[in-house]
DNA sequence: CATTGTGAACTCATTCACAGCG
DNA sequence: CGCTGTGAATGAGTTCACAATG
């Protein structure tokens, strides 16, 4: 076992993919990967994959590979997702209301528990998931009431900062922002945004100006 | 002018967002900027701001700062976003109809010209956005006669590749991929993956292991 | 003996520090 | 004088290469 030192982002990321693909595999039947293989599947390198897993342990048999099971119960417990986690969405819009019908989220242990909108036409009404919009005013004392520990923001970017403001002091800790804009937050709350726009910012750069890829054939 | 040496996709990332800022203080009236409080509103180190800049030209004034609407304007043609986008959308559900009603696509320049569906159910429906749906048999053909240059991927992850590689054999080499599994791509085709899931794991994990951050009150 | 686990080498990105210049 | 532009220094992340081992 590792001494916890300080564990690259993109290596969080990356497990997070290793365990995608390792359901993939299961379901597949298949019961045992070697980090070669797992690597190719991923479009990543095998040592990468090694060196990840060396942060948290040893999980593999040398000169067998990993057990598929195993090493997916591992990641679960390492990402955290071998529990529930209760959500709060804000913003009952067009996005907001696909976000809350999509299964995706359910399937893997994250449950929208309450939304919220500051729209006196939306308050009240009940959505196809079965909750019922609430006003905004309730946040805080729900929050609380149903130990809610993510929140979304999916409301116009003018508000998306009072909004986060508003979690901040419900003592919600973890935020998930779709709104093009960024949000300050102190340290001790973590913010990941989902940028639709910059994505396309770099679609479009990347359209014009990587020419040289557009006739490349090689893979990598 | 600089050479045009390999520019880190981070590099693009944050011009993007310098733009969404410049943007901002053009709104509020502003006409210059220095490096200092861009970064800080961007919450980014100056030097990386003038780093970033660097790769591309030199638009700045020294003893004074950047011109604001200058500035603004180089970085659109940078991100080549000074111009219009072509994009189809293929999976009409919840996702890709909240998708095509946003009003924040069409306002950067990026539109949707062709939504397409397998689904017989939805094919020549008629959306609020103006658009029919299409059957994806009709994809190749629709994409050579708009001249679409972006494919937006809002599929059940199953047919996902499946529809990537429609994109392809169109000529369309640029994706922008919502969902939850890796499309394979030639390197002449460039993907962007937009995953919930992953960033929902990610949440999970820093709220488990970075307890060290829960009692912080220190800012950045 | 195939494959893991890992220190060392390397590559890439960020920050520093200051020269250059309006 | 103040702020930009940039080479040099630092830091972070990835890949290599091979010793360790079931």
């Amino acid at each position: 076992m590792k001494k916890t030192l300080k564990i690259p982002v993109a290596t969080i990321t990356r497990l997070s993919l290793y365990r995608r693909h390792l359901e993939r595999l299961e379901f597949d039947g298949h019961r045992l990967i070697s980090s070669e293989k797992l690597a190719l599947l991923c479009q990543v390198n095998p040592a990468q994959i090694r060196k990840d897993l060396g942060y948290f342990g040893e999980f593999g048999v040398r000169g067998v590979g990993y057990d598929l099971r195993d090493l997916k119960r591992e990641l679960k417990k390492i990402l955290a997702v071998n529990r529930e986690w209760s959500m709060a969405i804000v913003g009952i819009g067009n996005l907001g209301s696909s976000l809350l019908q999509s299964r995706n989220f359910q399937a893997r242990g994250f449950n929208f528990v309450a939304a919220f909108d500051s729209d006196i036409d939306k308050i009240g009404k009940s959505l196809p998931c079965g909750l019922v919009i609430l006003d905004v005013a309730e946040l805080k004392e729900t929050v609380k009431r149903l130990d809610i520990r993510i929140g979304v923001i999916t409301t116009p970017p003018t508000v998306a900062q009072m909004i986060a403001d508003l979690f901040l002091d419900s003592k919600v800790n973890a935020i998930l922002n779709f709104s093009p804009v960024q949000v300050h937050a102190p340290s001790s709350c973590r913010v990941e945004n989902i940028d639709l726009t910059i994505k396309l910012d770099i679609l479009a750069y990347k359209l014009t100006h990587e020419q040289d890829y557009r006739t490349g054939m090689v893979r990598h």
